[in-house]
DNA sequence: TACCAGGTAAAAA
DNA sequence: TTTTTACATGGT
């Protein structure tokens, strides 16, 4: 991994709002299923270790745990333009955004998460994977597409989505759009492709930019946390617009992926 | 018991 | 065009 790297920093947040059974968090390693297999991912010196070891995993690890963002960059900008960001940041060496690496699981993931707690999206989407997904050792592999594709509304009712939702997965699972091909295009074409499609908005479009594709200037201005996150880092406590959220965001350009993450994680910290 | 929590779309004004 | 409302669950 490139450095600095620091692996509980970075995988932290799939273990603080419950347990998702399809990334285990478990004494300081992360489990989930890759290209078909449970993998083990753990800290190593110099970055991480990945069990069982197979050379084609190491990419895709590595991508997880965000070693695409340049974060000597980050803190170089921080130190010149953003005194608040630069000390969040010396506070955390090594925080990078974590990416979910299939892009179906990261949109599902970002409608359960919609307008309720992450608790609350957490213990639902538990029910849901373990309902529709497959069981491997200490993960399951995230339900597929296919598999929602066939299911009805009223079956992720019962496990808690609301109506609108489950019919927002059903329809997701069965858009005739590849996601993957989503990646080669540039972020406000992604934005486009996925908000025309029912029950996906610019806050669930901008966590697939950031969450999935690991774009850099990806920063979710409508994201409640944020917004608050904002007003207390920047604005003495007062909860800003989504309009002047976005615009601290323009200010941080590449770095307002990294910048999200790490004021997300600052604000968890935040006494109450 | 209420009310809020990392939104979205449809109805009402 | 802008504002208001319904939505389902978990935590406090």
């Amino acid at each position: 991994m490139p450095q600095p790297f620091d692996f509980a920093l970075t995988t932290e947040r799939f273990a603080l709002f419950g347990h998702d059974p399809a990334n285990v968090w478990a004494e300081g390693r992360l489990h989930r299923v890759l290209a078909g297999r449970e993998t083990t991912i753990a800290p190593a010196p110099g970055g991480a270790e990945v069990a069982p070891p197979e050379a084609e995993l190491a990419e895709p690890v590595r991508r997880l745990l965000g070693a695409g963002f340049d974060l000597p960059a980050f803190a170089r900008f921080a130190a010149a333009e953003d005194p608040v960001l630069a000390r969040l940041a010396a506070e955390r060496p090594g925080l990078r955004p974590a990416l979910v690496p299939d892009p179906w699981e990261a949109l599902v993931t970002a409608i359960t998460a919609q307008q309720v707690s992450l608790r609350a999206a957490s213990a639902i989407r538990a029910r849901f994977v373990q309902a529709f997904g497959r069981r491997h050792e200490r993960a399951w592999a995230f339900p597929t597409r296919d598999r929602i594709a066939r299911e009805t509304p009223d079956r992720l009712r019962a496990l808690g989505f609301s109506t609108r939702k489950a019919e927002y997965a059903i329809a997701l699972a069965r858009a005739p759009l590849d996601l993957d091909e989503l990646a080669a295009l540039p972020d406000h074409d992604v934005k486009a492709a996925l908000t025309a499609l029912p029950g996906i908005g610019e806050w669930t479009a901008d966590w697939f930019l950031a969450r999935h594709l690991g774009r850099t200037s990806a920063w979710p201005a409508g994201d409640l946390a944020l917004r608050k996150a904002v007003g207390a880092f920047y604005l003495d406590g007062r909860y800003p617009t989504i309009a002047e959220t976005r615009a601290v965001g323009d200010r941080l350009g590449e770095h307002a992926n990294v910048a999200a993450h790490t004021l997300l994680a600052a604000l968890r910290r935040l006494p109450a």
